[in-house]
DNA sequence: ATGGTGGTATCACCA
């Protein structure tokens, strides 16, 4: 199908019935989702897979946060990040409790990946191949309705010029690898996370700012292009191919209030995955409100295969 | 010039 067609893009606001992505007034996507929802009474499988991307920055800390946004039904699939637990102590019944399936890879204190999901997840790995030396738990993936989905917490590297950073290169070496397997499948694949990469300039408020870090360093952003362009397509920018979409904000010097943010969450699509794109929006809510995250969900939206 | 986590300080580490 076509990402996005010209009559779309021209269409100045008056929404149709059942049309893609063309609108991006938040009030048009919701009215368009609930039309789809309600009038499209297929089994389940037939409906659009929402994907979310949330790093959350501790999952105790985050809990009844996270619970009240999960109740307003924000995606079938979220991948979260720096879950902060291991996997005995996540808290995993008060997801299930709700309806969600959980798969987890934690560690003590940092890193930590997890999956909520609305239906069983299959095929569930954890752990980035290609170094069994390494034991950060940054990785996992699993496969919901047809979808290879990834969860990542790519490594943030700094202080540049330590191993830090070289690790964060090698494991950016590591995952390219990972994902030229996954597009050898020719199955729609969605790599989803905090790639603790600002990709360009505009990705930043300030770009200046992060020129000593290693979210913004030429080698960090040159490696996240070579993953990119093995044949992935950036989500958010078929909906809004430039500026500011930013999905962190630091906690310090009153960032948030300020709009100081960096773009580092990213839904990268394979070229099966991004047929079927639908929409791809930033949702900033949460990141307002009380004991927030540093970082808000991002969501893709595909349509069934 | 903030926040989460963990271990057990007058804090270290990670982001």
């Amino acid at each position: 199908m076509a990402i996005k067609s010209m009559a779309d893009q021209q269409n100045d606001g008056a929404p149709e019935p059942l049309k893609g992505a063309g609108d991006t007034g938040e009030a048009h996507q919701k009215e368009r989702f609930t039309r789809r929802l309600t009038q499209d009474a297929g089994p389940r499988s037939m409906r659009p897979m929402r994907i979310a991307t949330f790093n959350i920055n501790g999952v105790k800390a985050r809990l009844p946060r996270l619970q009240e946004w999960l109740a307003d039904d924000p995606a079938d699939l979220v991948c979260l990040q720096e879950i902060k637990s291991v996997d005995d102590n996540f808290p995993r019944a008060a997801f299930e409790d709700a309806g969600w399936h959980v798969a987890t890879h934690g560690q003590k204190g940092f890193n930590g990946v997890a999956m909520l999901s609305r239906r069983p997840l299959d095929d569930v790995m954890t752990g980035l191949p290609g170094d069994d030396t390494d034991t950060q738990a940054r990785y996992m993936e699993a496969t919901l309705g047809g979808v290879r989905v990834a969860s990542i917490y790519l490594p943030n590297g700094n202080p540049v010029g330590t191993e830090k950073f070289d690790y964060k290169l090698a494991w950016m070496r590591r995952l390219t690898a990972r994902a030229k397997e996954l597009l050898a499948t020719e199955r729609p694949v969605v790599l989803s996370g905090d790639f603790n990469v600002i990709p360009a300039p505009e990705d930043a408020h300030d770009p200046a700012a992060w020129a000593d870090d290693a979210l913004y360093q030429p080698e960090s952003r040159a490696a996240f292009r070579a993953l990119v362009h093995l044949g992935f397509t950036d989500a958010i920018r078929l909906v809004q191919p430039h500026g500011p979409a930013y999905t962190f904000w630091d906690y310090q010097r009153g960032a948030w209030q300020q709009d100081h943010g960096i773009r580092i969450d990213h839904h990268l699509l394979s070229p099966q995955a991004a047929d079927r794109f639908v929409d791809a929006r930033v949702d900033r809510a949460p990141r307002g409100q009380e004991k927030a995250s540093d970082h808000t969900p991002v969501i893709v939206t595909l349509a069934d295969g």
